[in-house]
RNA sequence: GGGGACGUGGUGCAGUUGGUUAGCAUGCCGGUCUGUCACACCGGUGGCCGCGAGUUCGAGUCUCGUCGUCCCCGCCA
């Protein structure tokens, strides 16, 4: 094999009439019968290499070349003629042909390598390392390494070691469901693959590791969706004798340093910091995207009184009436679009939709008034408060919900995220990271009939909340844990833990699970906290969405070499397949009931 | 577990109220062509319309089932 002296995108002007060797795939063949073009491609790039009749038997060998053959071609970096650079295409310099050497032939491919034009996702998966020699893919996984590199260098700067945990370890019962793998030295008995590496790296920090990082695979077997894989990566890291603050200033440094690494761009920090209570009561969701506003207003004071049955009652009741506003859109929202805006509301949970539209008279006072789907309930006080408390101007108009609290959030979080993607509202390449803090620690799980950890069982509680409400309302209690937000995408989050063994026990009482129950469970880490266990706190970042988001793909499955389909199979590999029965022996498993 | 969308030459799409020969582009094969770069031009090849039932004189089109893909809800500490 000719090796090469150049990859295909070092080939510049200023390396004219030297003689190179390049390897790499077809692109195209341009055949003009009297002359012949061929672009070869590797990962760095593409250059055009001109054969010419006078060659003979290399010109004919050339004419016979197709797409995605691997070729060595040895031959003289030339200057265009001019008239026949273009610089967009490919550059102002060729390769002259000397030799040429076909290392493999290739069939035609299944879809296009060299274009950009959609293909079926069911088949680029099948081919997938077809469908990864593409540009779009090339740059993406390239961004990736490029990422991670970044991470590793941001920690490794700061003395944080890089340690792994196992892949296979103990199912845990708290939190998503587990792969499971049999195990056939002890016959009936199962590891499970991590859903994060979360008590391991706790127990490094009680090993006095203070400061651990990992790019950690993780598993969860859930259902899938563009954002979510069987398998994905986190950037997980844990530090001891720190805060909250601390585990922000390093989580706001990598991600700074990825900006600034991947994509040339100076992200500012500190970063927005909102409190769980104020994103919900603001934005309707735990992960707000800031780039656009479109926040609520709570106009409950003015409508205590309201002529309204359905206000005044979900007021009586303790619920609220709030909304939001949408400047200038009033003329676009026929009844027809209120109508699918108002169902959009329902399915969400809220029980109905108000609108305002305010409408300045055309005639000479010009006075403003309000237009809304509840005129005949509403008074002249409570609708001169409503522009008031929403600055309403002409051609403006405001959705309001009113019910329980939670449910009005939520169902306007809801129609926040649709009107904004209606209105165009969203703007390109601007990055609004936010943190989102003091989660509840506990929410109360009616299919199991008990507290559940919102974060995890391990997340420190505030502990003045722990003492007032654990007997009494646990909901209640606030935890020292945190999110951090990109463009309403939640790429990561943490926690302080708790390093109390008492504290400890006290939230796995507050989860129905009884001392036999830690003990078999979570019994490993109860003991180590015995000998002496540092405060510690830690983080863990999406990796796959983080790349998806600074890739501009929309689903994380084109930043993962290897994805698999929503029904979690694998196009390619044909994974999950069946086993031998001899397999399954050796592991004394079997069906129950014909699977197959 | 539930809802929605989709499945037509290798690829991307069109296909009317059910109607006779399933179109278009591209690829692929052959030919012409000495500066192309999505080369151009000429000719050709290529389809059990995902699969299986049903309705009908007649199904790519309608109905049911099934398989696959995608999106959403549930789920994802």
């Amino acid at each position: 094999m000719f090796k090469r002296t150049h990859t295909c995108g070092e080939i510049t002007a200023a390396l004219e009439r030297q003689i190179v060797t390049i390897n790499g795939w077809v692109d195209r063949v341009r055949n003009l019968g009297g002359v012949l073009f061929v672009t070869i491609r590797d990962r760095y790039g593409k250059i055009q290499v001109l054969f010419r009749p006078e060659d003979g038997s290399l010109f004919s060998e050339a004419a016979s070349l197709h797409g995605e053959d691997v070729v060595a071609v040895t031959g003289e970096i030339a200057k265009r003629p001019e008239g026949a650079i273009k610089e967009e295409m490919g550059g102002a310099v060729e390769i002259i042909a000397q030799r040429l050497e076909v290392l493999s032939k290739a069939i035609t491919p299944p879809f296009y390598i060299h274009l950009e034009s959609d293909v079926n996702e069911e088949l680029r998966l099948a081919y997938r390392y077809l469908d990864l020699r593409r540009q779009r893919m090339q740059k993406n996984i390239m961004l990736r390494h490029q990422v991670v590199q970044t991470v590793r260098a941001y920690f490794n700067a700061r003395r944080f070691l890089e340690i792994e945990t196992p892949i296979l370890t103990k199912s845990t019962p708290e939190g998503a469901r587990d792969f499971l793998v049999p195990s056939r030295l002890k016959q009936g008995k199962f590891y499970a693959l991590p859903q994060s590496p979360q008590l391991f790296k706790q127990l490094l920090m009680v090993s006095g590791f203070d400061r651990y990082y990992q790019i950690a695979r993780c598993f969860r077997d859930e259902d899938f969706r563009a954002d979510r894989q069987p398998e994905f990566t986190q950037i997980d890291y844990e530090m001891s004798f720190v805060d909250q603050r601390d585990i922000m200033d390093i989580t706001e440094g990598v991600l700074k340093a990825v900006f600034e690494s991947v994509l040339g761009i100076a992200i500012e920090t500190p970063f927005t910091v909102l409190s769980y209570t104020a994103a919900m009561d603001t934005y309707g969701t735990d992960k707000p995207d800031l780039r656009y506003g479109l926040s609520f207003c709570d106009v409950t004071d003015h409508f205590k009184d309201s002529g309204f049955e359905p206000i005044r009652q979900a007021i009586q009741n303790g619920g609220v009436l709030k909304g939001f506003k949408v400047a200038g859109a009033a003329p676009r929202y026929s009844r027809k679009m209120l109508e699918e805006i108002e169902n959009l509301a329902k399915k969400a949970g809220a029980k109905g939709l108000l609108h305002a539209k305010a409408v300045k008279e055309t005639d000479s006072t010009g006075t403003l008034t309000l237009k809304t789907n509840f005129d005949r309930h509403l008074s002249a006080f409570e609708g001169e408060n409503l522009m008031k408390a929403f600055s309403l101007e002409d051609r403006d108009i405001c959705f309001l919900i009113s019910g329980e609290r939670k449910t009005v959030n939520v169902a306007l979080g809801v129609l926040r995220g649709e009107i904004a993607k209606r209105e165009s509202l969203i703007p390109k390449d601007i990055f609004r990271f936010l943190w989102v803090v003091d989660f509840p620690m506990f929410s109360y799980s009616e299919e199991e009939r008990r507290f559940v950890a919102e974060h995890h069982p391990f997340t420190m509680p505030y502990l003045s909340d722990l003492e007032s409400y654990k007997d009494t309302d646990p909901t209640k209690i606030r935890a020292h844990a945190y999110d951090v937000v990109l463009n309403g995408w939640e790429i990561g989050g943490g926690s302080l833990r708790i390093h109390s063994r008492e504290v400890q026990k006290t939230v796995f009482d507050l989860l129905g699970i009884d001392e036999a129950g830690q003990k078999s469970k979570f019994g490993f880490l109860l003991d180590a906290f015995q000998y002496g266990v540092p405060p510690h706190a830690g983080c863990a970042m999406g990796l796959d969405r983080l790349v998806a988001i600074l890739a501009g793909e929309e689903f994380i499955r084109d930043v993962i070499p290897f994805p698999k389909t929503t029904s979690g199979i694998c196009q390619m590999t044909g994974a999950p397949s069946d086993v031998e029965n001899e397999q399954l022996e050796k592991l004394s498993l079997k069906f129950i009931k014909d699977a197959r």
